[in-house]
DNA sequence: CGCGCGATTGAGTAATTTCAAATCTAGTGG
DNA sequence: CCACTAGATTTGAAATTACTCAATCGCGCG
């Protein structure tokens, strides 16, 4: 699948700039892998090594809570990553799971490869750690806009800022990811601009 | 302020290793800062050119909505850091504001340096790498708790994690952060745990 | 054609907010 | 040392919002 190689090339060449040959070198230590729908990446508890990488398909990172409530963390669809963070960098079990909600195409990359690749190319290192500052203040956003705005302005601050996404997740899951009821969502959403 | 210089060197030192000489070179970056009480360190608005670590003293980043409520994102005392990362990192005008608590002395950085420091020293940036990673992996957490967890269980984790927050900051900004009305947080933490 | 999942609708209920007023507290000046 | 004031906290009652539970609807897939 050499169009994925491009896929990710393009993907690291939009924030730094790599050689023929460094890259080369990255793309060496990733494994392609194919889900199907339902399929888990991730399931609670496990031992998580991976950074996952879109190139095809929806997933989402959710938590599950005592009562079996799924309250969803994060959507990753074509480009971006996705993982278990807390498990991962701390070598703890999985809180989270991470699942497809289409058939998927990602790319892996081990943990510890990630680093050893980090400290041998600058370029490298610095994509990941301008990654980690946007989505940083990404989840910040989020914050912000779960403490002050009602469901409906979540859910109209989603259209705008991925319209994409919104069609693609079945309702049901965006009134998890917005935390509301789906039975609220579908009343809210009925109102709101552009429908 | 020789105290301070040992208190930022040791911040440091708990997460990755410097010699003397690479500390003193860091140093020479950092500028100290005195704020009373209710004074800003960044302004709506404003440029925001520096990143602030917390010496003495308890400050505030929030957001002021159009109908005037303040919404607090996060909070920072001794040895956290602070800014409006969203300004910081893409050069737009600050949407959040940072204000002191309590009189407060503050180190502050300028992002340029701390970006040739990094560029530079190879432990200094790993040091904000991982700060970055834990802070990232602190907010989903947080995340989750706004989703699924009701009032009186976000002021229980809140007790937990932070007790000696809690005791710092008045009730109606605790509220803030928390989501909740004040009066309802009032009204909840009187029956939780411990109290 | 029918099953099953996702989405919608309705009615009643629970949680939280809002607004207003009362109470408490720490710091200030006399 | 006490009275005073501003800010913070608490309380009450009504209003609102969102949730739950249950039933219905709609549609794509086999």
């Amino acid at each position: 699948m050499d169009s994925i190689k491009e896929q990710l090339r393009q993907h690291f060449l939009q924030i730094v700039s790599l050689t023929d040959e460094e890259f080369e070198y990255i793309w060496s230590h990733f494994t392609i892998r194919k889900y199907k729908k339902r399929q888990f990446l991730i399931q609670e508890g496990e031992t998580v090594k991976y950074h996952f990488w879109v190139s095809k398909g929806l997933l989402k990172s959710s938590y599950t809570d005592e009562s079996g409530k799924e309250h969803i963390l994060q959507f990753a669809m074509e480009d971006w990553w996705i993982s278990d963070y807390l498990a991962l960098y701390n070598h703890m079990p999985a809180s989270l799971s991470v699942d497809c909600i289409e058939d998927s195409e990602v790319l892996a990359i081990l943990e510890d490869d990630r680093q050893k690749l980090a400290r041998e190319i600058h370029a490298f290192s610095n994509f990941f750690l301008q990654k980690k500052n946007g989505g940083y203040v990404g989840l910040q956003q989020r914050i912000l806009l779960l403490l002050f705005k009602n469901p409906r302005e979540r859910y109209e601050r989603l259209q705008q800022l991925q319209p994409r996404l919104l069609q693609r997740v079945p309702k049901t899951l965006l009134a998890s990811y917005l935390g509301v009821s789906r039975e609220s969502l579908s009343r809210l959403y009925q109102g709101a601009v552009g429908l």
